[in-house]
RNA sequence: GCGCCCGUAGCUCAGUGGAUUAGAGCGUCUGCCUUCUAAGCAGAGGGUCGCAGGUUCGAAUCCUGCCGGGCGCGCCA
């Protein structure tokens, strides 16, 4: 509700500017420090003096004499040097808010919308997945989330790289360490945990790799074999690579994360979109073929070089220290070229398209489909084509999302170049000690570094499952601490895995996308404080004035909730400055969700929306200790109090939901 | 060497042009459960916003330089 009423204030602001003083000066808002200073206020006349040469004060005096009334706001001041502060109407924004937040999420969009795509976790089918790929998971689900609420159409692709050179080394590690035939691997792959299986395998390869590097030699004709899909090696990469893509599957549905299709490596190769894809490159000279020098034999993609053009024709262009090697002189084509296919695919611009088939049941019923060679599901919806798509993916790869945006740019789709964003953030590492607490050996000149990386190579990480088992656990022996006549109460396991997940995702998203989470099992297993469950304990404490209030409140508290919502009680009575401040206060802050998401999506940070759940739990919870609602003698008041604490309660699950968190009824 | 990111309270992080005292959580100390769940609330203590210049009516926030840390720059993915 906040969002609506600041839009209508811009607007005005905007308008009458342009009516009166014939110029057009960028009309910033922004939330004044206290409620005293009004709920909107802008800064604009500072930049208006500025052009018309008057004192800001001055004519921020004429604005606010002269503005006519806008929708929502009551009154407007100048305060400081040249501010203008707006002041809501309070019983209306109340009204307004409540309203909205019974409405909820934006009406679903047309079958035939534009549509947003969101690629996240995308982890190397070759091993368990660990925390680091939780944080793009968690981040790309939650994204994914706040568009589809926004009213976006939005398709979840996860995209596997089941032909690289991670599956190879794992199918390197049962055809050459083990060894084990493919029966016997069909067995261990259908077996559980197999994901810890290959991890502690994949872990072995490496070293054995690194111990004799004619080893290499295996490797490639491995990964050659995979490639181009025959011999054991082959068949033992599919089995491999798709029973841990289940197992993967398995471990995010944990979290509640679900995917709309599983994008293979192996389809881009063997329905040849890279064939395609290379045509289309060549045909529009985006690629060059390089002659001589170091990259010769190579097709090369030139990259606009950042730096301005050497003035005055000193200094050779540094011509192939830009290039990028997309075909090598061998005729492979790398990872780019390959993205770069698969990225024209997402816009609809190659010619070519995946077959489909059912691949996975997700918990809630929504169906994941993959990518196929042959069989088509004539159920298939219709994927791709796509107007506008976020890569989550981490800032260690923004150069290589830089090479695909040049090659959708050298290939004249300007547009959608623009609307490929690289979803960045950054690696998930572990402190020194937790990494000692789980038995690393830590070179001495690692140890003095503030955080140690997170390796699948070396098998160094925290495993999804273990940590997401460690959580359940954890909150169990909590919540029977604190709450014993919980345990053993139907929805009791329910409410347990709720409150886990909430701190892990919780945790994964209070950080921004730039910051290193230097993980540790203290914070993370923390349920107090800025965390999940604070906030989901905050919904239950709703809950049970909700469940007391049903014994206790007659016809006529049902009846005053209405004259509440019908605006028959004179709520400015309690909210009125300032007295009622504390309760305009909380107001506000609830109505606040949309202003909340939209900042969220304009900033792709969906840490803005973590932190927008825990202020609004902080702050109902200091009012809950201030008012005693269910025993407030004043009926109106009463009413009031109710009706906000629900208002509350319908903003924090919604907040909640966003983030994929769960408000347990109990806990 | 070039490029990107980071440096804010003992610790972990928000804030990245604007408004007296720069915020939150954790940790420390002191209070508060016979009243709607104490996974909570109230209070105390804790800061040369890495350093030095500059722009501005105004800088943690913008510019330049320096110091310290991380990452990237491959015929790997």
């Amino acid at each position: 509700m906040y969002k609506r009423v600041e839009d209508r204030i811009r607007k005005a602001l905007r308008h009458h500017i342009h009516e009166r003083y014939k110029t057009d000066v960028p009309v910033v808002t922004e939330r004044p420090p206290k409620s005293s200073m009004g709920e909107v206020a802008s800064p604009l006349c500072f930049e208006l003096a500025k052009r018309l040469k008057k004192p800001p004060r001055a004519l921020a005096q004429e604005i606010a004499n002269s503005l006519k009334p806008i929708e929502g706001v009551a009154r407007v001041e100048v305060a400081g040097g040249g501010y203008l502060n707006l002041f809501f109407d309070r019983p209306a924004f109340f009204r307004a808010a409540c309203e909205e937040a019974g409405r909820g999420a934006a009406a679903e969009p047309a079958p035939n919308a534009p549509k947003t795509m969101v690629e996240h976790t995308s982890v190397n089918p070759n091993k368990a997945a660990h925390i680091g790929h939780l944080r793009n998971a968690v981040l790309g689900d939650t994204f994914a989330r706040l568009l589809r609420y926004s009213g976006r159409r939005v398709e979840v692709q996860n995209y596997i790289d089941n032909t690289g050179v991670q599956v190879a080394d794992v199918v390197l590690g049962f055809l050459r360490l083990e060894p084990k035939s493919l029966d016997q691997v069909r067995a261990l792959a259908a077996a559980p945990k197999f994901d810890y299986v290959c991890w502690d395998l994949y872990t072995r390869v490496t070293q054995w790799l690194a111990e004799d590097k004619s080893r290499l030699d295996f490797r490639s004709q491995t990964l050659k074999d995979i490639e181009e899909g025959h011999g054991d090696a082959a068949n033992m990469a599919e089995i491999v690579s798709t029973a841990i893509v289940h197992c993967h599957l398995r471990t995010l549905d944990r979290l509640g994360i679900d995917y709309d299709l599983l994008s293979r490596e192996s389809e881009i190769l063997r329905l040849k979109f890279w064939d395609a894809a290379f045509e289309l490159l060549k045909q529009r000279g985006a690629i060059q073929l390089a002659g001589s020098g170091k990259n010769a034999g190579c097709w090369v993609m030139q990259l606009p070089s950042d730096k301005e053009t050497p003035a005055e024709g000193e200094e050779e262009p540094t011509e192939l220290a830009e290039a990028k090697i997309i075909v090598r002189s061998n005729g492979t084509v790398t990872y780019v070229g390959k993205d770069i296919a698969y990225h024209l695919w997402k816009f609809g611009l190659l010619e070519r398209d995946f077959h489909y088939r059912r691949f996975h049941k997700h918990p809630d019923g929504h169906e994941a489909w993959s990518t196929d060679a042959e069989s088509d599901d004539p159920g298939a919806p219709k994927f791709g084509h796509a107007t506008e798509v976020f890569n989550v993916i981490d800032s260690r790869q923004a150069y290589p999302q830089q090479v695909v945006v040049a090659g959708l740019r050298a290939l004249g789709h300007a547009g959608e170049a623009d609307s490929l964003k690289h979803f960045s953030y950054n690696v998930v590492a572990l402190t020194p000690r937790c990494a000692r607490e789980l038995g690393y050996e830590i070179p001495p000149e690692d140890a003095k570094k503030p955080y140690i990386e997170v390796s699948g190579r070396k098998g160094q990480g925290v495993k999804a499952d273990d940590l997401i088992d460690r959580l359940i656990t954890s909150a169990q022996t909590e919540t029977e601490k604190r709450h014993p006549e919980l345990a053993g109460t139907p929805g009791f396991h329910e409410t347990v895995n709720a409150v886990a997940i909430g701190a892990l995702r919780y945790f994964l998203l209070r950080f921004t996308r730039s910051t290193v989470i230097a993980f540790d099992f203290e914070d993370a297993l923390s349920f107090e404080g800025e965390t999940g469950p604070y906030v989901q304990y905050a919904v239950v404490r709703v809950n049970g004035i909700v469940r007391k209030g049903e014994g206790r409140l007659n016809d006529t508290d049902a009846a005053n909730l209405l004259r509440i919502e019908s605006g028959e009680i004179d709520v400015m009575k309690y909210m009125a400055a300032p007295a009622g401040d504390d309760l305009w206060e909380l107001v506000v802050l609830a109505g606040s969700l949309d202003a909340r998401v939209e900042a969220a999506l304009a900033g792709q940070e969906p840490a803005f929306l973590a932190r927008y759940a825990f202020e609004l739990a902080q702050a109902f919870n200091v009012f809950y200790h201030k008012h005693h609602i269910l025993s407030e003698e004043d009926a109106e008041k009463r009413a009031l109090l109710l009706r906000l604490t629900s208002l509350v309660r319908e903003q924090l699950v919604a907040a909640l939901g966003l983030l994929g968190i769960k408000a347990p009824e109990k806990m």
